[in-house]
DNA sequence: CCTGAAAGCATAGCGATGCTATGTATTCTG
DNA sequence: CAGAATACATAGCATCGCTATGCTTTCAGG
């Protein structure tokens, strides 16, 4: 009844859009698709506009976070879950520095929500693990204390990829997941263990601890 | 030898963009200069690009943070003082959420990092004191506790301004804000009233602990 | 098998964008 | 009190995101 849309155009233009980001040059409509050999009408068939676009991108950042946080293998301690979340979510942010920029700017949107929380879950689930476990104590709130973790990441992450911080300032994190992970009852040595080797199991790369 | 530059033209053109920014109005070069009686050259004469004029708001984003650090009484409590000097920090994102989130852009750069670097060194000094005081142990190092503190700050504070969290997430500062100084050494029910009072001389409008 | 309709998509052109070239007005300097 | 340098208004440029139009492709119904 129609011509069918080809599903590789929009990987296409959504992994040259990935790419033009990282090289730092502008992504406009038009050197976007130039040289791809599909015209400009090709963005609204499968985005519906430019925003469109922008949205679909922090849609993927959220997929391949998702993906990354997914990898990370749960063991008998929570506690060093919690902080290979913690590295691989570090991880993502400093591999693709652009993408998680355009993740957390202005746009956000109710769907961004949605795969946000997504991923929340995970550190949500560590926690409770975690009161369980005896680790953490009673009152503590499995989605604060994961909120917590994450505006850790998050600011971590956020100023290393926006510039005001270098690369190296990742490593605050296993300092900081430690204060907040005794504060909520763990035992100081064994938290400090724990966070160790969390943190080596997916470290960002060239971040060596001090 | 020449006209005079008027300094209240570049002022009524910043508190414009920065009024036009909290009203979620496109701020262009045309939109910006309307109703103004100055025409489109005069951002040139006074900004130089339009990219000039993001600069000087992210300048004038950090002297308004730079002031509003500097309002906070120091007190004998040195830990109290890093808390008020972090709801100091929330509050002024708080109220000026778009000035914020332009602050920390893409286009952070040199001058920027000048600007943040002085707003930090009252954190920075307040450590010091705090182990001058025997708060803190010896070994902590001032200027990374201080990041770490600017970190949940500003994760917070742009988790808030960017969308995915509400306002009340702030409050998420003071048991983080405490995790992190009893970590460096505080005596922990001591630190908890520092911190608490600390909160209290600035807490940011509409957010009360739970 | 056609054939008609619906969807993909290339071309061209719209208003609006940031910016610059040019001309005029203004004001401090020697 | 001239002369020159600076401020700034006007107009026009390339490029931006977007849409109107029409050609092409593909599948459904007879």
């Amino acid at each position: 009844m129609a011509r069918t849309r080809d599903p590789a155009v929009r990987s296409l233009l959504l992994d040259r859009a990935a790419q033009m980001l990282r090289a730092r040059e502008p992504v406009t409509l038009r050197t976007l698709v130039a040289g791809t050999g599909v015209s400009t009408m090709a963005v609204y068939t499968y985005f519906g506009s430019m925003d469109g676009l922008w949205k679909a991108l922090r849609q993927e950042g959220f997929t391949r976070l998702a993906t990354k946080l997914a990898a990370v293998s749960m063991s008998a301690d929570p506690v060093r879950d919690l902080a290979a979340l913690g590295a691989a979510y570090l991880s993502n942010a400093l591999e693709n520095p652009d993408l998680y920029r355009v993740m957390f700017d202005a746009g956000f949107e109710l769907e961004d929500a949605d795969a946000a929380d997504e991923a929340l879950h995970g550190l949500v689930r560590a926690v409770e693990r975690a009161k369980t476990a005896g680790r953490f104590r009673d009152d503590v709130v499995p989605l604060e204390l994961a909120t917590q973790s994450w505006a850790i990441g998050h600011g971590l992450a956020s100023l290393v990829a926006t510039g005001p911080l270098p690369h190296q300032a990742l490593a605050h994190a296993v300092p900081m997941l430690t204060a907040l992970f005794i504060s909520a009852g763990d035992d100081p040595s064994r938290c400090r263990r724990s966070v160790g080797h969390g943190w080596e199991q997916t470290p960002p790369a060239g971040v060596r601890l001090s």
